[in-house]
DNA sequence: CCGATTGTACAGTAATTTCTGTAATGAAAG
DNA sequence: CTTTCATTACAGAAATTACTGTACAATCGG
């Protein structure tokens, strides 16, 4: 298990850069692009002697995996060793992580906002500006999460349906703002 | 200008810390934060001093955030000084970070699956597994970069009044998929 | 029980990222 | 042309983050 084929080499390597792009440890994001990849669950030491890592790391690593909610351990008969397997589906990849990600960021961000907000009820003209805008942040975020929360409350298939009307965007959006339903 | 109304000063906090979360410097995040709250436009050196970070961090910081097009350089008559402003309106500031988000790391993302998709091409059942997570991968991503595409072509305000039909999602959606236009 | 194996906590180290201060550049005013 | 002010490039310092190795705890098989 130790040497890797090109490819799968080459997406772990991105899949790890894009990580770190977006805030997610960089070995974190490469031992779930491993698991994404493999077809069977693999044991922290395969994870380990794959990438090059400290099996301290992978475990650590695994734990961080596991809080949101991406990668689950498995247990093989006759083996004492925890194998680990990343979900297999993107789109519920995908609504797994954008619920962590509202819970863990969003929600305190509306949070804030609001006390912000409220701090400035009553204050003068010269916060004026500042009451604005925090204002209309907290709007925004608030319409984000409840659209958010009425996509994710639809079942996975239905969603896809949706966004695979390639050319409709525009049609349902017209529809939308002449109120018809 | 150095010393930092308490509202403010949460906002800074906070929105600093979000930003190491998704990736972008506390620091950029921060005068972010700073120039969005502020009713006039700042110099380097009021911000360099209520933020209490050395001149040059903010320099950097502010090219850094006009490379993402957020914050614009204002010149002010019988001022040799470059002011500096964010973009007020947030949907508009929405749309242009995921432009930005979408060149820099969705698009090469989607680069490298085809190249690995392309790679795998007459490979051999043992490659299977991966390339059909592979596939499955890049359609996904293809799909959301499509969607997005229809949608920041459309005028701001029809986003907006798209997302603001709160209780409309649902039936879209069921309109959608029973494929009425 | 005992030894072997797996998983984790933690302290120290390494690597990376961020920040500062200075020096250099460039542009406007006189 | 010179002076002055604003900005930026860059090297080194500081701080943060990530990683490793070891030591400990837990679990299983004998």
């Amino acid at each position: 298990m130790a040497s890797l084929d090109p490819v799968t080499e080459k997406f772990i390597l991105h899949w790890g850069e894009m990580g770190t792009r977006w805030g997610v440890n960089r070995t974190v994001a490469q031992i779930h692009a491993l698991l994404y990849l493999s077809p069977e669950p693999l044991n922290a030491e395969e994870i380990a002697s794959t990438l090059s890592i400290a099996r301290s790391n992978v475990s650590t690593s695994l734990r961080e995996l596991e809080s949101w909610g991406i990668v689950k351990a498995a247990h093989l008969l006759g083996d004492r060793r925890e194998h680990y397997q990343a979900g297999k589906d993107v789109w519920e990849m995908a609504r797994v992580i954008m619920d962590e990600r509202k819970r863990r960021e969003i929600d305190p961000t509306v949070s804030l906002l609001r006390e912000c907000v409220r701090d400035l009820e009553g204050k003068g003209p010269s916060e004026a500006e500042m009451r604005d805008r925090l204002k209309a942040m907290l709007e925004f975020v608030e319409m984000l999460t409840s659209l958010y929360s009425q996509i994710s409350a639809l079942p996975t298939g239905a969603v896809r349906g949706l966004l695979s009307a390639k050319g409709k965007v525009r049609s349902l959006l017209t529809l939308g703002r002449s109120d018809p339903l």
